[in-house]
DNA sequence: AAAGAATATGTGTATATACTCCTTCTGAAG
DNA sequence: CTTCAGAAGGAGTATATACACATATTCTTT
């Protein structure tokens, strides 16, 4: 149809259609109300979900770098680099000059480590929630669709 | 395992295991770099990805508000007010007061449409090279599972 | 060793996101 | 008509995100 020819109804429709199948609008808009749940989990424990994550990929990346994490995390280079301040002023994990003094090293911290302990079996409990709710077989197939279109864009 | 007896061995791979198994991780990642891709197709309008999303949706929306516009669009209220404000900056949607005087009424204005008719082609050649590189098949099952999620969340 | 290329990161800016608190307005109860 | 509860939205604050540009450091070439 396109727009070439458009009045209200013709909108209505395209609007409703475009929505259904934008596939990131649809990852945009799960993904948000998603991290709502997660940040309401770890409340207890004053993180939110982007920080787990990244608490833990710090965690089992010993002696990395901004730049090297950011690869697996996806995430660009900036980004990550203002995401670790906020862990750094939490005290979570440190963040010093390499031998190479370009780099910054990171490393969890004591107290990180032990945010992670807590905020481990808050995180399990809603995954098991979303496993009992959507069904294991789903939540598979939906990681695996998502690792497949990860890959492919990281490609590009 | 969890992190009870937690060496250097065991973060390593419990890191990894988390990483690969959180859904809300795996969603975020790979909307930030598909956001990218989208973000680069609606470059030549000067519109981002999410831009598109909102424009569309007040396009198909006749006479809507900030508050009835959050249900379909997932989006918290006053993110929905900022991000409206971007687009009535660039002229491209309006905003007024209601008859109720609390709300504030949303409509696309022609600028609005015009560029909505620029932008249609892009998206639907991302949305095509997406299709040709993971499959029909796959966008489909990804797009109910995303669905699926949302009215899950939606319910909470 | 000096010059220039390449690397690693920080900063400025703009948008996206959500929570909390505040103001304004409407409508209902009396 | 007054009061007051509820609704609609804005603003303050903090984080998340990415791009473009600037800086510092290392490496490479001559």
């Amino acid at each position: 149809m396109g727009l070439s020819n458009l009045d209200q109804e013709n909108l209505k429709e395209l609007s409703k259609r475009t929505g259904n199948a934008c596939v990131s609008f649809n990852l945009r808009k799960t993904s948000r109300l998603l991290s709502q749940l997660y940040d309401q989990a770890f409340k207890s424990v004053c993180l939110k979900g982007t920080q787990f994550s990244l608490l833990m990929a710090v965690a089992g990346n010993k002696d990395s770098t901004i730049g090297k994490l950011c690869k697996p995390l996806g995430m660009e280079r900036s980004t990550l680099s203002r995401n670790a301040a906020v862990l750094q002023k939490k005290g979570l994990i440190a963040i010093e000059e390499g031998e190479d003094r370009r780099q910054q090293r990171i490393r969890i911290t004591d107290s990180g480590i032990s945010v992670l302990r807590e905020a481990l079996p808050l995180w399990q409990g809603v995954q098991e929630s979303l496993a009992r709710e959507l069904g294991e077989e789903r939540i598979k197939n939906l990681l695996e669709d998502l690792q497949s279109l990860s890959r492919l864009l990281k490609m590009k």
